[in-house]
RNA sequence: GCGCGAUUAGCUCAUUGGUAGAGCACUGCUUUGACAUAGCAGGGGUAGUAAGUUCAAUUCUUACAUCGCGCACCA
């Protein structure tokens, strides 16, 4: 399970990932495998930190007034009391996860393992401490990783500056800007090293203005002469960028920003305390009154924005922990290549690959204090100790003091959430205990996720996991789309589009949410839902209700002694026949993660076949004298029914299971387990059991049934009206079929009666053609003969036109010759048919016109 | 700029190198004793455009268009 925020509740993304996590493992443990589905929550640091704070402020007080100390023990109350929302609201999902093994990131498990990997990757060199410009969040005063920030396109300007030029009073460069106020930290002026225009300038001094200061002009490929003015400021303390051209030419790396964001005092004093923005238009102001824009132009930019804090964030030159991200990423690379761990849908393999080919150092450590503080202690004179304890830490610094004692005061700083979320699939089993369960279940079979996490979180568990553990966390990564509301639009509170899938349950019932998600969970594509979807998918459980609640009428309970290869009634082993191949559709669709399939078939059977022919074939037999066949009958049904709802219980576990337990002849789920369906195991049936004849059969049946309703509809027969049917030059086989279910078919196709017949057909007579034989209904008294021409001439065009198609076909030479011998053979049946059929209908057609 | 995906019935989406399917919506009929949250029947598609490969393309290839997403760049 990716560990759902602890601050969160449950919203309709977690509803589906959960939905279809719930109907893996509980399909799999049917099948009898040895399931875990490991439950828990993140500690969600700046999150929660945020969360408690605000809490505190509603008393107008900081974080700084209770004390590092008394915050964090403020946030576990906080968590004692409210951080276990979301896991009571996935269990109204009907979410059956290992409870019992439930973690938290900040358990004191995980935070030992969370230690052991900091030290260890230390040691290895593969996490260090480093100056770089990081991304500063001047909201929540910490730093965060890449993927926290969001870039969002922002109406602003472009200012074009003119810098004097020194020793030249006539001369100016001008440079373009959109960021006026950090001009105090500029270090140079860049232009490429081929542009014309400024060649003789390379090697001078530009005069900084307001300060006086001059900066060197410089040569750097970095400059574009298609871009701006062609010369850039460069200012490596606030712009990443820059900061690579200040490495290149060894410039000075002023900055002007202090965590706030405000001016520090590297900028002129008067300015100093400022805001950026109320900097930048002082800046502009002045520049404005010294005559030095040379103009300002609307331009659109990408503006990073902090995805927790919402504020601009501001590139900062400062000291931070670091993982080299790269060398851990090479052998994740290479255990997708090898196949070791597969994406489904495979096109995430790409996604994964761009970014783990150009992944950047991952900065881990953040400023604030809710989170596993780092495990590292400086001394006075800057050394760093890290270890897992204080003690070893002392330890260390007595190796290099030469004494004991040696004063020491520990990093501040706690680590990135997902830090601890990387160690997730190992250190929830005990890791670094060499537990059973260690042994047991890792690596994991199948993760369940979202594609917005690839990054966050899949690419990081694969880096940590393989490091650690020497193999991929997990086999399989499903990756499952966004939910979207009806119009395709993402859900946003502010867009006020959210679907609370808890309101969609107590409206709908969880096993309809359920199966609505799985139903539209195909595979690369988004979930577009609305209650309305929800609300169908309710009428559908109703319609398994209604026909459960009919069976039990009938006395149809569930025999465990029943053996479905004994029955002897064709219908039953229609039926059967019909069950084995949908419990073999839902298991290969499930197998292949199409959830959507398996629900579509569940959902055909159970209205299409199972509803609408089995039950109403079978009420003549359950109404008739042989009792025999009623008991056949009651217990097939019995079974079929209870077989269909094992079937459906990964996906609608609550209903299932009601049915079932009334099935066994119980009003409600008792507590003894052997009566539960969920612990029944997954129904094995063989090939073996589908009988192909008595599928022949009845479909035979059924399309004599639906071609005799759908004329009458077509001639408006009233649907009351009780008509006479005759069979002329039926085969011998569908002769007998027309005996054996005379009463079925007279009941579902409502005749009077259905009887064989050879001769001339009675005049005004309408004659609808199935296979070899002519079904007649003498009804000229009720219809117009003149309506019946249209309808055969209608008929006749339809096969005329496929005759003409494949007649096309086959007398295409390259056809014949280069196509597959089972193909062109069988579109000459197709013809054979078809031509059969049309003969019928002229001759139809011949005699309504004689008459 | 790079990459990914989508484009099929009014809507939401399946599907397959061999005459295109479902659900919903729509239309007509039916309150028959499990169910009107239902049943029966029906209409509705040149599969975004163009070219190519092939005996055969909705399916494979290429280009283009439109929409969506991700990444990068942006003085």
């Amino acid at each position: 399970m990716p560990p759902p925020n602890v601050t969160g509740s449950l919203h309709m993304g977690h509803a589906l990932n959960m939905t279809l996590q719930d109907i893996l493992s509980r399909y799999e443990r049917m099948r009898g495998k040895d399931v875990l589905w490991q439950p828990g929550t993140d500690h969600a640091g700046i999150a929660t930190q945020m969360v408690v704070e605000r809490l505190l402020a509603k008393d107008g007080k900081t974080r700084h007034d209770l004390g590092r100390e008394g915050f964090l023990e403020r946030v576990w109350e906080w968590k004692k009391e409210s951080g276990g929302m979301i896991t009571s609201q996935l269990r109204r999902l009907g979410a059956t996860p290992d409870w019992a093994r439930e973690r938290f990131t900040m358990d004191d498990g995980l935070n030992a393992a969370v230690r052991k990997v900091f030290v260890r990757l230390y040691k290895e060199k593969l996490i260090y401490r480093d100056k770089r410009l990081v991304n500063w969040d001047p909201k929540l005063h910490t730093a965060i990783s890449d993927l926290e920030v969001e870039q969002k396109e922002v109406k602003g300007h472009m200012w074009h500056l003119r810098y004097p030029i020194e020793g030249d009073k006539e001369r100016f460069i001008v440079v373009a800007t959109t960021r006026p106020e950090t001009m105090f930290g500029d270090a140079a002026v860049a232009v490429h090293p081929d542009d014309a225009r400024y060649k003789d300038l390379v090697g001078k001094f530009a005069i900084l203005p307001i300060v006086g200061q001059p900066i060197p002009i410089i040569a750097d490929e970095h400059a574009d002469p298609e871009k701006g003015s062609g010369a850039v400021k460069i200012t490596p303390a606030h712009d990443f960028n820059d900061f690579e051209v200040g490495k290149r030419h060894n410039l000075l790396k002023i900055d002007v920003l202090d965590e706030d964001a405000k001016m520090n005092r590297n900028a002129p004093e008067e300015y100093r305390g400022l805001d950026r923005y109320e900097a930048r238009k002082k800046v502009l102001a002045e520049l404005e009154a010294l005559e030095l824009i040379d103009k300002v132009e609307d331009h659109v930019l990408q503006m990073p924005y902090g995805d927790r804090s919402g504020v601009v964030i501001e590139p900062m030159l400062l000291d931070q922990w670091y993982v080299d991200a790269k060398t851990l990423a090479a052998p994740a690379i290479k255990a997708v290549e090898d196949g070791k761990t597969q994406f489904i849908p495979a096109n995430w393999t790409k996604t994964y690959y761009d970014w783990m080919r150009n992944i950047q150092p991952w900065c881990i450590s953040r400023q604030i204090w809710w989170g596993h503080q780092i495990p590292a202690w400086f001394d006075d004179k800057g050394n760093v100790f890290v270890a897992e304890t204080e003690e070893e830490a002392q330890n260390e610094a007595a190796k290099i003091h030469g004494h004991g004692g040696v004063k020491l005061t520990r990093d501040p700083d706690v680590l990135d959430t997902w830090f601890s979320s990387a160690l997730w699939p190992f250190s929830t089993l005990g890791w670094p205990e060499q537990t059973d369960a260690l042994k047991r279940y890792y690596p994991a079979e199948t993760l369940v996720t979202g594609f917005d996490i690839i990054f966050f979180w899949v690419a990081r568990m694969m880096m940590m996991g393989i490091h650690f553990m020497g193999d991929v966390p997990f086999k399989k990564v499903y990756i499952h789309a966004l939910v979207r509301d009806e119009k395709g639009q993402k859900m946003s509170k502010s867009k006020g589009n959210v679907i609370d899938p808890l309101v969609l349950t107590d409206e709908f019932g969880a096993d309809a949410l359920r199966f609505t998600l799985a139903a539209m969970a195909a595979q690369g594509r988004d979930v577009k839902l609305s209650a309305q979807r929800v609300e169908h998918t309710r009428n559908f459980t109703t319609k398994l209700w209604n026909a459960a609640r009919f069976c039990e009428m009938n006395g149809c309970t569930l025999n465990h002694a029943f053996r479905p290869e004994v029955t002897r009634n064709i219908v039953n082993k229609w039926i059967i026949s019909e069950l084995a191949a949908l419990t073999k559709n839902v298991a290969e669709a499930l197998d292949l993660y199409r959830f959507n399939d398996a629900a579509s078939h569940l959902y055909h059977f159970t209205y299409d076949l199972f509803c609408d022919w089995y039950i109403e074939f079978t009420k003549p037999l359950l109404n008739g004298s042989d009792e025999t066949l009623k008991t056949e009958v009651r217990e097939t049904t019995g079974w079929v029914l209870d077989r269909l709802l094992q079937l459906l219980n990964p996906i609608m576990p609550f209903v299932t299971e009601e049915l079932h337990a009334h099935l066994l002849g119980k009003a409600e789920t008792g507590t003894d387990k052997d009566d539960w369906l969920m612990t029944q195991p997954w129904p094995e049936l063989g090939d073996d059991i589908i009988d192909k004849a008595a599928q022949e059969e009845m479909n035979w049946v059924i399309r004599l049934i639906s071609d005799i309703r759908s004329v009458r509809a077509d001639m408006n027969v009233p649907a009351a009206a009780k008509i006479k049917m005759l069979l002329k030059s039926a085969s011998p086989a569908n002769r007998q079929r027309l005996e054996t279910y005379n009463e079925i078919i007279c009941r579902l196709a409502r005749l009077e009666s259905a009887v064989l017949a050879e001769g001339t057909v009675q005049k005004g007579s309408i004659q609808i053609v199935l296979d070899e034989a002519n079904i007649i209904l003498p009804i000229a008294d009720v219809v117009d003969i003149e309506q019946e021409r249209v309808r055969l001439k209608k008929e006749i065009d339809k096969v005329s036109q496929s005759i003409e198609k494949i007649d096309k076909m086959l007398s295409n030479p390259g056809f014949l010759a280069k196509a597959p011998e089972e193909v062109v053979e069988a579109q000459k049946e197709t013809m054979r048919d078809a031509e059969n059929v049309r003969q019928k209908l002229k001759q139809a057609l011949k005699q309504i016109e004689a008459a």
